[in-house]
DNA sequence: CAAATCCTCGTTACAATATAACATTAACTC
DNA sequence: GAGTTAATGTTATATTGTAACGAGGATTTG
């Protein structure tokens, strides 16, 4: 979270996430895949999942020591990694960072694809699993989010560079 | 265009926009609008248009000139007048900007959501008319390109804050 | 036409985001 | 425990984007 572009009350802008659970699944999905979650990057991950919502990558190094903070490269490794653990997401359009809703756990690999929607007013984000762009329309307005613009971008290889 | 992460022919890296006839429709497309097409605005137009594929914004900053680069607000205030205008999109996931493949005219506007395809290799975009994350898929392998990873972002206002 | 207004631009400075390169430490392997 | 790999620490710098303010030009208003 961060600006707020209108005055009007805020006060639903609290989630709720039991941090200490996440913690340790995220230990058990790294013993499991054999992956080490050091110092860096469970601090990282601590403080995204005790943020609330998308979280900028300097934010997080402004928190990372209770005293100064941390090197930018100690925190981008650490949000690399837990992105390719499918512990965090990237929001592109935001440069910002959350955690994912619905991460794998040991048994139960699954990197998806996600879908966010984005307040413009409050900065928080709701993950939403979708399957067409349709249903993120029915899902906004279920949620009664109001969609004013849609980013989709799929990265890969052409057919002439595979 | 930019890097190359292969060492394979990019010789299919070659798109060919009519670019005079793009800018004289831009020049339309304003003026039905009662917008300016300045001198800026063009040149950066211009630029985008006979790019191969997704430009920054320092790229057309370096070229703006002949003699030498641009302010970076002269080319970003342009960016996002073009963008405003249907004449562009932003490639958030690479930070880069690309001529709309459907820019509306002066009979037609049609301010749309657009999918892109975006090559890793050889870093060329193809803007997809979607109506379904399953039609990327299928256009996609349509297309000959393999998906590695989908962004999907709609911004807009939650329920709260509208 | 002159004054007021508004939009756009030029310019300076700086903020925010991210990575390269290399030295060091910690963990794992044999 | 010596060699190897993975991760981190550290310094410096590259890349991307904006704030702020003054000047110029177009349009509107009187």
């Amino acid at each position: 979270m961060s600006q707020h572009l209108c005055d009007h009350d805020h006060s639903h802008d609290t989630t709720t996430i039991n941090v200490d659970a996440r913690l340790k699944a995220a230990e058990a999905l790294c013993a499991a895949s054999g992956e080490r979650l050091t110092a860096p990057r469970l601090r990282t991950y601590e403080l995204i999942l005790g943020n609330n919502g998308p979280m900028k990558a300097y934010d997080v190094i402004d928190r990372f020591h209770p005293e100064g903070a941390a090197k930018p490269p100690t925190v981008y490794r650490a949000l690399s990694f837990l992105e390719q653990m499918g512990l965090i997401h990237r929001i592109e359009s935001l440069n910002a960072f959350v955690a994912c809703a619905t991460p794998a756990n040991a048994d139960h690999h699954h990197p998806h694809t996600a879908a966010f929607l984005l307040c413009d007013c409050c900065g928080q984000s709701e993950e939403i699993a979708t399957l067409s762009l349709a249903d993120i329309e029915h899902q906004a307005q279920h949620l009664g989010f109001e969609v004013k613009h849609i980013t989709v971008e799929a990265k890969g290889r052409c057919k002439a560079c595979r």
